[in-house]
DNA sequence: CTAACTGCAAACGTTTTGCAACTTT
DNA sequence: AAAGTTGCAAAACGTTTGCAGTTAG
């Protein structure tokens, strides 16, 4: 489930302070499944929950995402996306509607990454397949 | 080579009347293989040729983009990068210093890309490798 | 008591836009 | 003249930051 104990342990787990603005942005993202940007999860923290200030929810994310918690998604030069989905996945962006989802498929792989360039780590790899209605 | 007439060439084989001034961009990003910024050409370009204001390097930067002629790199939330280079290929992001790199490779392919949603078509599939420093 | 956190508003950097002037046809 | 293009300055947008006040350990 998630209840406050859970999210709250959820953070904890992961070094951040449970504190209750940060509880009601994990509630409103891990509720669903879904792409949110910034200004999404602001409306719907406000809408759902208690008041919760726009540099606190940018800052929220940016701690989540520092922390591994969500992961950003950078697909739209306009707007960061996070998913509440940690587990490696790649997504299909609707170029036409600004809309993420997620690749659903165990069979998309990435093969023959070339060694990377001297003293690199890897800290991972983006797959976006950008999609665009079919002319009519 | 990269003369004015060849340029102009290029521009209008792809429907792009060749204005000086997007003459003078399009010598700056075809100069060099090169990932740039906006910002980066608008600074090449008045530092090269002639000067060139920064909305017409934007207007002009979208032109080429939509129009083929270079190829939009998204990669960091905060700045588009345009790679003059069309042909597919994919990325490697420098998560530290913000610098983009072509992977040289004919072995990096994408494998198992599921059906696409109904009415939808491909535009196109974007990999970025992001890379960090590794630890001292 | 101290350190961490929050909200507000102002600042920021990138990109877009309105519009008058200037080309080009 | 009409259509397309440019430059400037201002606006817009998402995001970040400074700081005073609040909360939590």
């Amino acid at each position: 489930m998630n209840s406050t104990a859970d999210l709250a342990a959820r953070l904890r787990s992961r070094g951040v302070n449970p504190t209750r603005p940060r509880i009601a942005v994990a509630q409103t993202l891990f509720a669903r499944m879904a792409h949110l940007s910034a200004e999404d999860v602001y409306k719907k923290v406000n809408m759902e929950r208690q008041c919760v200030s726009k540099a606190t929810v940018y800052n929220t994310l940016g701690l989540f995402a520092e922390k591994g918690l969500i992961r950003e998604v950078i697909a739209d030069p306009s707007r960061v996306f996070y998913d509440s989905n940690t587990v490696p996945h790649h997504h299909y962006y609707n170029v036409g509607t600004g809309e993420l989802s997620d690749i659903h498929s165990e069979e998309l792989h990435v093969l023959g990454l070339p060694p990377l360039p001297d003293g690199m780590v890897l800290e991972g790899v983006d797959v976006i397949v950008r999609l665009k209605a079919a002319a009519p």
